[in-house]
DNA sequence: ATAATTATAGTCAAAGAAGGTCAAAAGAGG
DNA sequence: CCTCTTTTGACCTTCTTTGACTATAATTAT
């Protein structure tokens, strides 16, 4: 693994999967000093890899007996799974967005790595040679028409 | 051997022969280190020598732990069928003739039918929410990309 | 009760660490 | 010479790491 955001990353999955697969409750400063970083190391990996469009929610609490906990997003339904993420989208999606969200959907195996592939060729920025307000706009609806496809290719 | 270029290149398909003749990572820094070269030259090298119609496809990432990935993809006949393609869609395409080379892909199993109506779904009229000339330009762009993705994720 | 102290977590911006782009300069071949 | 390829370097973009400062909760002292 090549840095220490990506092995904290694989490290509170890690977690969550020997917990049962859906929760994990920590102390930032402990795994701070458990990976020999500084705390706010541990925000800035929630904020960039554990997201609700990567499929997580995040709660915490501050002062004495604090904790992070990160709970992954219930997918046993994927009708419902499916339409959370066209909702995320809405009317538009920034490709790092659409990047997670095409991500959180090959974790939950609700399409191949080669399907994965595809959408994001697909939504590319210089796939959509559009001016900003547009391609993220052109984006979501691309990303929203395909997850309609994979909602009735599933049944 | 004529160059630094070319002793790179080589240099690089050894690695990936050394390495089980599928992939090989890399850091740029490091390998221009190496042959005492600035670094953009192994950008040079792989744009010119590692592209996607010499059968490789590259992947990279930034920042601390950045990287450079090589990997390198069968290429039979099949790319020469979807080079065909791409230049058949050239720089528009309609709705029907896009139709017509994603049912050319399934029916040439390069495709799944879930990927055809992922593809046919990203291409629609009413997805590109575009006036017409722009709109086949996008559809064009997006379906070359997204066959050379299929390109090289052939596993 | 209230205030002070301690224990946590959050935010944000700067610094650091890669890789990418582009065009000018240099070199090679015809 | 002229053209094509290679080499170089200045500048750009993206991702990560770090730390000072802030916010909040629990505990302890007054």
């Amino acid at each position: 693994m090549r840095n220490m955001s990506d092995i904290i990353e694989q490290y509170l999955k890690q977690l969550i999967q020997d917990s049962g697969g859906e929760v994990v409750e920590i102390k930032r400063a402990h795994i701070a000093e458990k990976f020999d970083c500084v705390p706010s190391q541990l925000n800035y990996v929630i904020k960039t890899r554990f997201t609700n469009e990567h499929g997580y929610t995040v709660e915490s609490k501050r002062g004495g007996g604090g904790y992070i906990r990160i709970t992954k997003v219930e997918t046993h339904s994927k009708s419902e799974y499916l339409a959370h993420l066209k909702r995320l989208i809405g009317d538009g999606v920034s490709e790092q967005n659409a990047n997670r969200i095409i991500q959180s959907m090959f974790e939950n195996e609700v399409i191949t790595i080669k399907e994965a592939k595809i959408i994001n060729a697909a939504v590319e920025r210089e796939t959509l040679m559009l001016e900003l307000p547009y391609r993220d706009t052109l984006r979501a609806s691309i990303l929203r028409r395909v997850i309609d496809v994979i909602l009735y290719s599933e049944e």
